[in-house]
DNA sequence: CAAATGTGCGAG
DNA sequence: TCGCACATTTGC
């Protein structure tokens, strides 16, 4: 009887693909083992295994196996399911999620090798130029990669050459997999073996005694293996006798030291001192009380807590309770909040038993991270990490906490699979039977709905801790000051007095500004142009400090033009700004004190952020400009005052969201005021001061604002009234894109009816030189789910089938927000 | 007219 | 996603 393997390769291909193996192979195969497989003509793939079975394709013959990867499964059973929901919510193929699932070092692709097949006796002269330049490479180096012989040729197509000489028998090509993960290496050293013996040591010294440096690390090399018996980093030696690593190479030339190497992990963290966890206050205890009552008998719980109320005091302890119990922790961030001060803070209460995963992390840091969760080691109690960190291999997850459950980093947006980690987060949730808990000052519409119709329980903490009060919150309106001339640039008077009076008193000052760049817009008097980007709809956006216009879609720059590029006038005038324009204008108005930026161009790098938020904290900088960067989660003391530039910007978005986004902005910046004693103070700019919005934030009424909100999301039949579903279209040419849209919307119509709206442009319909048009789908809470998807699948595959289209690629994007 | 570019298709 | 066959356009 012949065996069969079902495999998940890493593309986006709905169909799992089966590979026959040899019975030993198959008994010893199991369900998240890698496989290198051939796949296609000529390529090797890492395939997960799904499925051994029996089962023979009758329609076609299975190919054999290249290789075994793994000896344990690396992807867990309920991983494989987890893959297998995410697949089918978010309208993907689980190829796609196993690209985003598992760190890419672990999907190994083959790279064709072409090497000289000696004794050729080829006629030199019956070869075309390429095919002996080629053959002259070969010559020098043995073997060559594609890439390199593509360089060498300066063409994009060399198989063609590759494979006449492979017909003339001049070479030969071979695929090569590599495993990508490489160990960290360190350098150890040990006496040489001949020199153990207690003779021989003392032989040695005698030896030494005329060469008192090397003496000297041999008695510090004694004394440290004296102590403990742990191996011993050349680095430590060369630190602890105080010699150079000349000296200590010498000594291992002589043959008196012997080196050696040995593994070590990449995710040390220095011994953090642990803490004993904070006692809390009484409104903290009582939540605390009110989340576990709600875990005996509800699986969610969304904790709504106010800026400052202590909410990370509250996760500290729940997770203490799990980690008792030896259960693993998923503690979820959005992706910019990873701040190093919660990290820090976390690390102090539970020590070594935190790991972090996230985005900046390199793809072997990524694999430890990995393979201490897989082994569940007691490194890996609490994960702290974003978004991807749903997908790594627990065991036995007691407890997800999801701060800051509002933030739409949460969700992804390209590439698939587009899901949002906080809804999959309660998924894993009930795979693992564990508790989930939704923390956030400013919940989102939909997580709050679910609580008041009691899916979630809902806890409140509406007490700042150690009492303190709330900012006051001051609306300034600014286009009474412009009419008052009473602007000075983008200041009004009133926050230019209260910055100087908190500078006055030696406090800092944030400023908000959701705009990054210069001036967004560069017009022309004469003419009203603006310099457009040539590949997107967009106009360029400047920036200052290197005199530049930028498209911030596609990173397209130029040089700023001196005159007008339509009709020559020189006279340009900037609309708009954004957070490098009010550093400018603040450098001018306190020349004496220090101005930090903090935006996307100024975190670029792997410490970039960490960076200016340090120099924030030790007080090196008074004012911090920035966007919105600013708003998670950073905890900074001496913080009294903090300015909004302008409310409008936010408010304005052309976006079902943009109400419930400004109010969620606009309070959590206004959290970073006044942490201490001293009550903060929030100064908001607008051109609208009677906008509801703004004044709900003055008055901290989130109640009334979702409600207000929710009636609108009714009358307008959106979430979490309906659902959505984004269909967006994009492709190089632009009429094809139209008529694909128009079929596609058309048709959609035929089974949804009045449900399905566009097709529309989005606000930027061309980006990189693509066009976009979206159809949205909304499906009322009655209609299934699962049918309606099953429906716009058939549809999208008639629409796949129809030849015309075949160049607008359609992205399905359920829960677009 | 050859080479470069586009289009469609199937992969186990 | 990638390679390949086949079709169409491009440039000397």
């Amino acid at each position: 009887m012949p065996h069969f393997i079902n495999v998940i390769l890493p593309l986006p291909l709905e169909k799992h693909f089966t590979y026959s193996v040899s019975k030993d192979e198959a008994e010893f195969l199991q369900p998240g083992m890698r496989v290198a497989v051939p796949f296609g003509k000529s390529k090797i793939y890492t395939g997960f295994v799904s499925e051994v079975h029996q089962e023979d394709p009758k329609i076609y013959e299975a190919k054999p196996i290249e290789q075994i990867l793994d000896k344990t499964p690396i992807v867990t059973p309920l991983q494989l399911k987890f893959w297998q929901w995410i697949a089918s919510y978010y309208m993907c193929a689980e190829g796609e999620v196993l690209r985003s699932a598992v760190p890419s070092a672990f999907l190994l692709e083959s790279e064709t090798i072409v090497q000289l097949l000696k004794d050729s006796g080829v006629d030199e002269s019956a070869l075309t130029d390429d095919e002996f330049l080629l053959l002259e490479a070969l010559e020098r180096q043995s073997s060559m990669k594609i890439n390199e012989i593509i360089q060498l040729l300066d063409k994009k197509t060399v198989l063609p050459v590759i494979n006449s000489l492979v017909e003339k028998k001049v070479v030969v090509v071979n695929q090569e997999i590599y495993e990508q993960y490489k160990p960290k290496m360190e350098r150890y050293v040990k006496l040489h073996e001949e020199h153990t013996s207690e003779a021989a040591m003392h032989q040695l010294l005698d030896e030494l005694s005329r060469a008192p440096k090397q003496r000297q690390v041999v008695f510090t090399l004694f004394s440290m293996t004296a102590r403990d018996k742990k191996p011993i980093k050349v680095a430590e030696l060369t630190k602890k006798s105080g010699a150079s690593a000349n000296i200590v190479k010498s000594l291992i030339n002589k043959n008196v030291l012997e080196e050696y190497n040995l593994q070590t992990e990449r995710l040390q963290y220095e011994e953090a001192k642990v803490a004993d966890s904070m006692d809390l206050n009484e409104y903290q205890q009582q939540a605390l009380e009110e989340i576990e009552t709600s875990f005996e008998t509800e699986n969610v719980c969304l904790l709504h807590g106010i800026t400052s109320s202590g909410k990370t005091e509250l996760y500290v302890k729940l997770i203490e309770n799990v980690i008792a119990e030896g259960k693993q922790v998923l503690y979820l961030l959005p992706e910019i909040a990873l701040t190093t001060q919660l990290i820090s803070r976390l690390q102090n209460y539970f020590g070594e038993k935190v790991i972090v995963y996230h985005s900046k992390y390199s793809v072997n840091e990524r694999v430890e991270v990995y393979q201490n969760v897989l082994k569940n080691s007691p490194k890996a109690r609490v994960v702290v990490g974003v978004r991807s960190s749903i997908f790594l291999p627990f065991h036995d997850l007691g407890l997800i906490v999801v701060d800051e459950e509002h933030e739409s980093t949460f969700k992804q947006y390209d590439p698939a699979p587009r899901y949002h980690a906080r809804d999959a987060a309660i998924v894993l949730g009930l795979m693992h039977n564990a508790k989930v808990l939704l923390g956030s000052a400013t919940p989102s519409l939909e997580s709050y709905f679910n609580a008041e119709h009691s899916k979630y329980s809902l806890v409140n903490l509406d007490r700042r801790f150690g009492n303190v009060m709330l900012p006051e919150i001051e609306i300034v309106d600014i286009k009474e000051k412009h009419r008052k001339k009473r602007m000075t640039g983008h200041f009004s008077d009133r926050l230019l007095e209260e910055i100087r009076e908190t500078l006055g008193e030696k406090e800092q000052v944030i400023l908000f500004q959701n705009r990054r760049g210069f001036s967004p817009i560069l017009e022309c008097n004469t003419c009203g142009h603006s310099p457009q980007c040539p590949n997107c709809d967009v106009s360029l956006t400047f920036h200052n400090h290197n005199n530049q216009l930028r498209c911030h879609y596609c990173g397209y720059h130029m040089a700023l033009q001196q005159k007008c590029m339509a009709c020559g006038s020189n006279e340009l005038s900037t609309k708009g700004f954004g957070t490098e324009k009010v550093e400018t204008e603040l450098k001018a108005l306190f020349p004496d004190h220090k101005i930090g930026r903090m935006d996307l161009d100024t975190t670029r790098g792997k410490h970039g952020y960490e960076k200016i938020i340090s120099a924030f904290e030790q007080g090196e900088i008074d004012i911090l400009v920035g966007t919105q960067m600013l708003t998670k989660g950073l905890d900074f003391r001496n913080v009294r005052l903090v300015g909004i530039m302008n409310a409008d910007n936010l408010l304005n978005f052309p976006d079902f969201r943009a109400h419930e986004r400004s109010f969620q902005l606009m309070l959590q910046v206004a959290g970073r005021a006044g942490r201490t004693e001293k009550r903060g103070k929030v100064l908001i700019q607008t051109y609208n001061p009677h906008h509801r919005i703004v004044q709900q934030v003055s008055t901290n009424s989130f109640v009334e604002m979702y409600k207000e909100q929710l009636e609108e999301r009714r009358q307008y039949k959106y979430p979490p009234f309906y659902r959505l579903i984004r269909i967006t279209l994009k492709g190089r040419d632009y009429s094809r894109v139209n008529e694909g849209a128009d079929w596609l919307a058309t048709s959609m119509k035929n089974s949804f009816y009045e449900n399905v709206l566009g097709p529309e442009f989005p606000p930027v319909a061309r980006i990189r030189n693509e066009y976009y048009k979206n159809i949205l789908l909304k499906i009322p809470q009655k209609q299934s789910l699962g049918k309606t998807k099953a429906i716009l699948e058939k549809i999208l595959q008639s629409f796949k089938a129809i030849g015309g289209f075949r160049s607008v690629r359609v992205v399905v994007n359920v829960d677009p927000y």
